[in-house]
DNA sequence: GTCACAATGTACGAAATGGTACGTTCAAGT
DNA sequence: ACTTGAACGTACCATTTCGTACATTGTGAC
């Protein structure tokens, strides 16, 4: 039986996984094939090569994972609480898509010109400001934010905290002798950044006191 | 004329500029005895072949780098200022040292299992902990900074905020169209950085209105 | 039914690439 | 000067690995 869309499916997944795990070029085209339902020739056939796959895998990494963030409403959230969610939620989302991260190192070593190919995925991320400019904004109406931070900025470091979490886990537990990874230790690091931010965001009039 | 530590030097500078552009599968052996005044036979000869390079590489990063921390002196600096030093320098640091941090997420997608090999590397990184915490013994102690905090969870974050700078600036840039690497944003993501920590850090109570 | 085309399987080719065999030169010790 | 072992050059090999040629099967349109 044919089934065009569970085939691409099928590498889709397995290809991400590979190339997730081992970068652009440790990656096989024959261990992947090997790992489908499906054989290269088809590979070849709907993705034309090994960069084509490469690239269709990043972008449905970047896909998927859009998606889940468009689910996180804060908007009915006082802004405090609003940020501390939206921390909290990036730094659990993260965690639970390691191999997206790694597709996104792995981009970055190749200097993003993959991501450059893509006009797909450099469309939907306006969303991500577009959520933390509005929570941001009440914030500074309700005067408990302290005016003059950028959005893209407050991302950006939202990003760092969670991203690196993630991403260096493996060297920092190894240099440090201490597995970053366990939930006792996740759950500390998670609430770091969310205290972190929430101390850089609210004006430190309304901070508490410590 | 023979040279043989000068050989190796050469090697270990042409293998480490590649090995951080390309990832340990991407980068080619006769590439990198191509750019060396040595030849290919030499590369097996010292270093027995692509992973043993790979493995001195990474430890010369680390080296090199930790070489360069150590240089700095806080000691005589009020707390608050030194913390503020630390992150200025370590921000600049990894700047100034692309090639490190690349290796470094490089050896990340490799979990870290040359890191694993090499007990080298691993021994000269207390240092690093040894000056933040000093800094935050001191400032606790003269009451500036709220106490409970964890010189290693401190460092992390640090070490977080830096670092990611220079490993996603890539893809960032490219998501928001906007160059991250340029003098200008650099500069803010810096002072943003240094004053995250600071109001993480500081009691809310030293904390300058705003 | 059969025609046209999409979907798939198999086997193979060609180049890239890590690694080595073999031979040579240089330098220091005696 | 001669010996010995380290330092180095050249050419080559074996394998891996991406990619393709060729053949075949399924399927919807008419």
């Amino acid at each position: 039986m044919q089934d065009p869309e569970g085939t691409q499916r099928d590498i889709l997944e397995v290809a991400l996984a590979e190339f997730a795990l081992n970068g652009l070029s440790g990656a096989r085209i024959d261990e992947i094939a090997a790992r489908t339902r499906a054989s290269k020739r088809m590979i070849y056939y709907y993705f034309g090569g090994k960069e084509g796959l490469y690239l269709r895998a990043l972008e449905n990494a970047y896909l998927t994972v859009r998606e889940g963030e468009a689910a996180l409403d804060v908007e009915h959230l006082p802004p405090v609480e609003a940020l501390r969610r939206l921390v909290e939620f990036t730094f659990d989302h993260h965690h639970r898509h390691e191999a997206f991260i790694r597709m996104v190192m792995i981009e970055n070593i190749h200097h993003g010109e993959y991501l450059d190919r893509s006009p797909a995925i450099r469309e939907q991320n306006a969303s991500a400001i577009a959520t933390i400019s509005r929570v941001y904004q009440r914030g500074v109406d309700s005067g408990v934010f302290r005016p003059g931070l950028e959005p893209v900025e407050l991302h950006w470091q939202i990003s760092a905290l969670c991203f690196f979490n993630v991403s260096n886990r493996a060297t920092f537990s190894k240099i440090f002798g201490r597995n970053f990874g366990a939930p006792k230790a996740l759950a500390a690091l998670k609430r770091n950044a969310v205290e972190m931010v929430e101390r850089y965001v609210v004006r430190s009039a309304a901070l508490p006191e410590d």
